[in-house]
DNA sequence: CCGCTCCGTGTGAGCGGTCACATGGAGACC
DNA sequence: GGTCTCCATGTGACCGCTCACACGGAGCGG
């Protein structure tokens, strides 16, 4: 029970280890008759290869670590599980170690630890600069892809700038000319990269950037950059860094006596299922973490030699709802 | 740099492996001089152990595995981050892996490979029964506790029965008498108990319980739901199994006309933090997940041995906002 | 001064797999 | 029929670490 070795099963149906060994790894060379023969033996002993034996005379882990800020997003969340889901049906078990997004004095016991798992693959998820810039100096494992900066990997978040360009433009095209926008924690890429998106929109159209407010990932946050925004009377829009702080603001606005999308039209960012039930139900960018998270996956078996198909095209689309209008001509 | 091994530092030092093992095992009998040699040596050569042979060579893998079913949904999601934080303070690895809740011809394999992994203890976390039943052959690890039904643990639960019961009676001391419940999937043991949460404080009353609505875990479920709801127009209040659900049951009955809380109180459970900027700020039952999944952990901790401090009484807590009123008198 | 314990350290044998290579028999070709 | 090749299988070493045990020297009591 506590577990049958290769050699009882090799024992048990008179071959060697090394003919189980075959079997177990679909190796061409073996009869059918032994095939069976072993097979047999297998389940009737219950056996199951030891993992830690094997990846210690193969030097291969089989296994992806995801470092991750906060499961308690939305879009963190989803990576993970997208990658998860990706790193299994190619044969990886996935480990993850969350970490706060500010660093502190136990920030690099834990990265070092982390590392000291010699996974095959690191995948860091939305890990900001302050983290990335202390993983550095770890190597030890293989193949580090940086989610946010990622050299070679820019296109994955690429999206992000030009999903909320286009989601400004979409504002502009309603007759928008003070569109405001709440960002997301500044040391974030992915927060930076929104905050892109917008300014590029704005600039092209010849739009004056109002100030960014800036928010934290919560509703929260987007509450507080709500009041604030309420305060100014000339902002007709708003693009918010994700759905949650557009929530906030949204809540913030019509506590203020602005009327969305009335007064205020808002957009958000992650397409989260509740969305479309938000009161208004909210104008968003949806967007598709678990393929990206099954993205990161592909890119790594690239890199660790596998073939690996092409890819869907984008992963995020603008999803208008009722949260968006366009603007009322002043009176 | 691909790593030097325990006897490279060894000869570096000038000692034996042994010796080596028991500087990094903090074993007391070694001199302080040695002690620091190896050391020097250790830094010196960028050495880490290799995760692999010491499990081979110990049989432990201070790894917990932990199966989840959705990382979408912020309940688990909590949980996984709670069990991840405890684990790794307690010196342990987390593994993760997600699995459909309705099993499908996958569902074995994933399961199988799962297990396979030998991880010290693994955590089942909403895990739905037919899921469960599937695990009770795969032993091999040694500890699994079943978060949903564990036959030692039901305390876990009786939280989320004793949490809904208690929000129920806050509606029916506002006076409330039609209080109708959005189940989510019969499946989940969550959901049941929620469930019976919800009959206590009915049968407590002597109210006459409205069939149960059920619901996914989704905002699109309660919408659904909300839409049922509102056309029995004796009804004036809900309580939703979730905050999701709530806030979809919200946006339903607010399409028909129905206002909340004037004309239907409703109450949510999980307390995201979202749900406080709901427009109307939602009433709800509110976890600390990351306490709960700290507190499986503890319970491991006790079935593999060791010593654990008490823990807090209760980590659910009934947060009133503006969801819920007074039931107001038919005119 | 002898024998005792105890401490710091070294030694060899696994843990459960995989890998490179050896082996023997069957079939192919001349 | 003899050699050559190829296929099915076995053999031993090794992956990097821990464990049980051996060993030598210091400290101590008699």
């Amino acid at each position: 029970m506590a577990g049958a070795t290769m050699a009882d099963v090799a024992r048990a149906a008179g071959v060697s280890k090394q003919t189980v060994s075959r079997v177990i790894n679909a190796h061409p060379s073996v009869t059918e008759a032994t095939r069976t023969r072993v097979k047999d033996a297998i389940d009737r002993l219950g056996y199951r290869p030891n993992v830690a034996a094997r990846q210690l005379a193969m030097r291969d882990s089989m296994t992806v670590g995801v470092l991750t800020a906060d499961l308690a997003l939305y879009g963190p969340a989803q990576l993970v599980q997208g990658v998860e889901e990706a790193a299994r049906a190619r044969g990886y078990f996935t480990s993850i170690a969350g970490i706060a997004s500010t660093p502190s004095s136990g920030t690099d016991e834990i990265l070092e630890r982390f590392f000291a798992q010699r996974f095959d693959a690191v995948i860091l998820l939305d890990v900001n600069d302050q983290l990335l810039a202390r993983t550095s100096g770890l190597s030890g494992t293989r193949h580090v892809i940086s989610a946010p900066l990622g050299s070679t990997h820019d296109d994955f978040w690429q999206h992000d700038r030009t999903a909320v360009r286009e989601a400004t433009e979409y504002l502009i095209s309603l007759g928008h000319t003070r569109i405001a926008h709440i960002g997301g924690p500044s040391m974030w890429p992915s927060a930076r990269e929104r905050e892109r998106g917008w300014r590029d929109a704005l600039d092209a159209a010849g739009l004056p950037a109002i100030p960014v407010v800036r928010s934290t990932w919560s509703a929260e946050g987007g509450s507080s950059a709500g009041e604030e925004l309420a305060a100014n009377g000339a902002v007709t829009a708003v693009v918010a860094a994700s759905d949650d702080i557009a929530l906030g603001a949204i809540s913030a606005l019509t506590r203020r006596g602005r009327r969305v999308p009335d007064d205020v039209s808002v957009i958000g960012f992650d397409g989260t299922p509740s969305s479309a039930f938000f009161i208004p139900s909210l104008t968003t960018v949806s967007c598709d973490f678990r393929a990206l998270g099954a993205r990161y996956v592909d890119a790594l078996s690239v890199e660790l030699g596998e073939e690996v198909g092409p890819h869907e095209e984008s992963w995020t689309e603008l999803v208008v709802r009722g949260s968006t209008a366009r603007r009322l001509e002043r009176v």
